[in-house]
DNA sequence: GGCCGAGATGCAATTCGGTTGCGCCGGCCT
DNA sequence: AGGCCGGCGCAACCGAATTGCATCTCGGCC
């Protein structure tokens, strides 16, 4: 997709400082993992994750799906409901973990996150609503497919 | 959920009526589906469509799901991702079809429209990049769950 | 450096939402 | 009333995601 090949050795480093800085158990599924992620700028389906990994380490399907689990559970990265019926699991970058918006393309499936789009902060909702999480998506066409 | 449940044979003229004003062909089950998205406030899984039904007629679960697909071909309702990786389905009250928010209860997954929350009508994306629909939701507990 | 235990991994089987192919049946046009 | 186009029901299928369980390994401890 977009990428000739996402080097995401280059991110391996970075990947392992995160999973050390969080205080959580260093293996080599949870380092590849998150350091596609972070090679990425699209968000990921674990299909993609477990394809842009087979070239350099191995790793079970059923890893792959608890990793990205677990880094979500730590607020590593975020999950995005998608209109294929499936998720993409996108890095945190910052750990400020701001709400922010997501573009879908409708051809190929691409999901990547907005910077620039503010997310509103406040919702009304009927009575004794709770709000927790505003998810912003947006549908369209992304420049390839235009 | 919610209603003691929902009297859908209420709503049949008017789902007749719309399927007729389509100038689509009336049948029994898609006359029952839609009264079944018009008789509940909140939008529902397939699988809550075919229960709600099946006091009164009894719809075989691929119909179901056509004629869910060929009510939102036609407009006449909408299909929202939940985060359960089920799909819910609302009717299209007003004809305006304006873009809306909904509000998604991480307990109970109880999916509703938001009437009075605003989606933002631009955004700004990266060059290239064309925006078609744009989908606000809003995570947390309902009144029921808090 | 070697040992040990909690917990992560891999494999296989299973669940479940959704889809497809196809023959029959039934709305609706004439 | 007749006929045909298309919707319906049935059964088989697909693929994403999950679960159970045996094995392996990271990381603390000696």
């Amino acid at each position: 997709m977009g990428k000739p090949r996402a080097r995401h050795a280059a991110h391996l480093p970075a990947a392992r400082e995160r999973i050390r800085a969080a205080g959580e158990r260093l293996t080599a599924p949870r380092a590849a993992v998150l350091a596609a992620l972070l090679a990425s700028d699209a968000a990921l389906t674990h299909h993609e994750v477990e394809d842009s990994l087979a070239t350099s380490l191995a790793v079970d399907r059923v890893t792959v799906y608890r990793v990205l689990d677990w880094l979500v559970s730590l607020g590593l990265a975020h999950r995005i409901p998608g209109e294929d019926r499936t998720w993409r699991f996108g890095a945190n970058r910052d750990d400020s973990h701001a709400p922010h918006a997501h573009f879908t393309c409708s051809r190929c499936g691409r999901t990547v996150c907005l910077e620039g789009v503010a997310v509103p902060p406040r919702v009304s909702l009927p009575r004794g609503y709770l709000p927790r999480r505003v998810e912003l998506t947006v549908q369209g066409l992304c420049a390839a497919c235009r």
